[in-house]
DNA sequence: CGCCAGCACTCATCCCGGAGGAGCGCCAAT
DNA sequence: ATTGGCGCTCCTCCGGGATGAGTGCTGGCG
């Protein structure tokens, strides 16, 4: 399992230093501090850690390790006599080196699989929301998988004088539905004509592909015809770009009972903010689609304000083998990786599944 | 503007008596006392009142009706010495007959009217939900239209053997998909037959009464039409049914920023709960829509303790002079009602005439 | 050179206790 | 009936002492 954020390169040398300069004990004390902290969320002191540690040393020597520790920019302190926790390096350096992750038993992955719904793409979607809420006790947060742009079958239907409904059935199975205005009356027969055309000839194809060749076989076909036909392949285009891509969150409620974040309200109103506002999510997310296996961004490292005190933990989910969408889980940084990574792991491969199946 | 809760004799009886108990002076310092306390949220004392009121009194005295008002139980004091806050019957007071409401003007209604987006029933639901949220700041909630049973076009798709794509236009104009898994495989002449008999023969009824027809004329149909023509009526009555009754709900993020609501954070995780069960809700919001004109919910009248600081204010809406839905604003007890009911009284009617125009 | 016991120091938190102030209730005077 | 005045209550806002956790440093020991 790798887990990685932006700028790999950069990252992997930084790494090598890290692993150098840290010694064995530091790695040791400062995993162990990473996971008390995690574990209780009080800032740890050296008597504590001295304990803790298994290695038999006394609260004194632990403190020049600490000292150290904080140095290297890995710990700090909230004020002068308080104990240690994790800065966002410490969490990124934990995470990548230090964790060691306990896979899931079969018994939860069939429960697991067991409450994702597989009636419908959507259904499915938002159910793997649910489940990555319900049980990591955070957000879920899952971004719908792209659709290929192309039908299977296409239809329209008379609402109105110059007023059609276009029904679409995409590639996948789902169904889109738009009404366009039209410049002229068209009668019933008319419609089932231009249907036809579409779909004996063009079902499969991409939009693009197919508004490219009917303007070339377009003076074979009666004007107003044509015009129905592009005003089709418009709106068609526009329904399946529009709804392609949204993300689709589940149990933002959850973070309201995280103290860490709901002592500064401000902050939290920010986050739930950043929920409504679907787009600056998505572009996080997409970013995660493009590596592969899970990834975490720590902190303010996505760039943005409102997550500071909160990790994204993602992994792409494919449809047959090609990477469609992105699921994940956000959460304080002070969550519990060792479990929430390969709940998010296993989700995106039931999820993979799923999809693939149908 | 009628405004009123559950159980209307008693409750003009008691209104009729409060109304005699309640001299005008009484009447007059309770109304600048809640609106006082609506503006600041501070409690008000006599000194405050006596300016305020218009009545050139001194504290002394108003302490005196201040007594009365608070034996009455309108008003109460949260410690000895502060001033008095409306209890939950005193907001009822006020709302039901000290209120003036300053109606919108002519500009601020073109602007909420351009904000609904008619293209498309789902959307103009939302997009109400989102006006009412902007405007007034607090949360806003609407019950989708009541659909009815019946349909203006169904037509079959096959998607693979033994299974078929459903497309339903209800009446209204909304399209309904759903699967079905057949016994047998039929062939897309014998789906178009079929979606062609119940077009012809039975659009716009209701699926009951076209499941009675159809089991009377069964008997001219080839068997198999039958079962197909059956499993229809059934998926088509269960995507109308389970699609039917649905509440949307944005902008309860604003309700984070509200100080009334956010001092007790389990109070408002309560709160985020009840709007995650849509359920329960909607129970509250059916209820206004056997009543007629703007209804408000004080504090805990509805029954829920998580709406214990809150206020519900709803109107229904209808398609064709009959109610279909509620459209509301959920915010806390002390909100501007002078404002807020005619939001909700002039949307609940845009979204109407929204909808009955198409 | 690594380790560690001991000590002084720094803060955060808790718990008073007093001062200030807002506002009420009551009463006697108008 | 209204009102000025007085005493009282209780919230809030400090400031100070006590407590306790935890650090940094130093000097001694193996």
């Amino acid at each position: 399992m790798s887990a990685g954020g932006a700028g790999f390169l950069c990252k992997i040398v930084r790494m090598a230093n890290e692993t150098q300069q840290l010694n064995e004990r530091a790695q040791l004390l400062l995993k162990a501090l990473v996971e008390r902290y995690i574990a209780d969320g009080q800032p740890v002191g050296s008597r504590a850690l001295s304990k803790l540690s298994g290695l038999d040393l006394s609260p004194a020597s632990i403190r020049n390790v600490m000292a150290d520790l904080e140095d290297m920019g890995f710990i700090a302190s909230p004020h002068t006599s308080a104990g240690r926790i994790p800065t966002a390096r410490g969490y990124r350096f934990f995470v990548d080196t230090l964790l060691t992750v306990k896979p899931l038993d079969r018994i939860e992955i069939n429960q697991l699989e067991g409450q994702l719904q597989v009636d419908n793409t959507q259904k499915l979607v938002t159910s793997a929301s649910h489940v990555l809420s319900e049980l990591t006790r955070f957000a879920g947060v899952v971004v719908t998988p792209r659709r290929s742009a192309g039908f299977r079958h296409i239809e329209f239907l008379k609402l109105a004088e110059k007023r059609l409904l276009l029904i679409l059935v995409t590639a996948e199975g789902d169904v889109q539905n738009r009404i366009i205005q039209t410049e002229k009356s068209y009668s019933p027969s008319e419609l089932v004509e231009a249907a036809n055309i579409l779909n004996q000839n063009y079902a499969g194809c991409s939009f693009e592909d197919i508004r490219r060749r009917v303007q070339a076989e377009l003076k074979q076909l009666r004007e107003d015809m044509g015009q129905l036909m592009t005003a089709a392949l418009a709106a068609g285009d526009q329904a399946v770009s529009e709804s392609s891509e949204d993300v689709v969150i589940s149990g933002e409620v959850n973070l309201l009972g995280i103290d860490d974040l709901s002592s500064n309200m401000n902050k939290l109103r920010d986050l739930f903010n950043l929920f409504e506002h679907r787009t600056t999510l998505l572009q996080l997310l997409d970013h995660s689609s493009r590596a592969q296996g899970v990834q975490i961004f720590i902190g303010g490292e996505a760039g943005l304000q409102p997550l500071d005190e909160c990790s994204v933990v993602t992994a792409p989910y494919e449809v047959d083998g090609k990477v469609v969408g992105t699921v994940g889980v956000i959460g304080p940084t002070r969550m519990a990786y060792e479990r929430v990574i390969p709940i998010v792991d296993i989700t995106a491969k039931l999820l993979s599944s799923a999809l693939t199946q149908r």
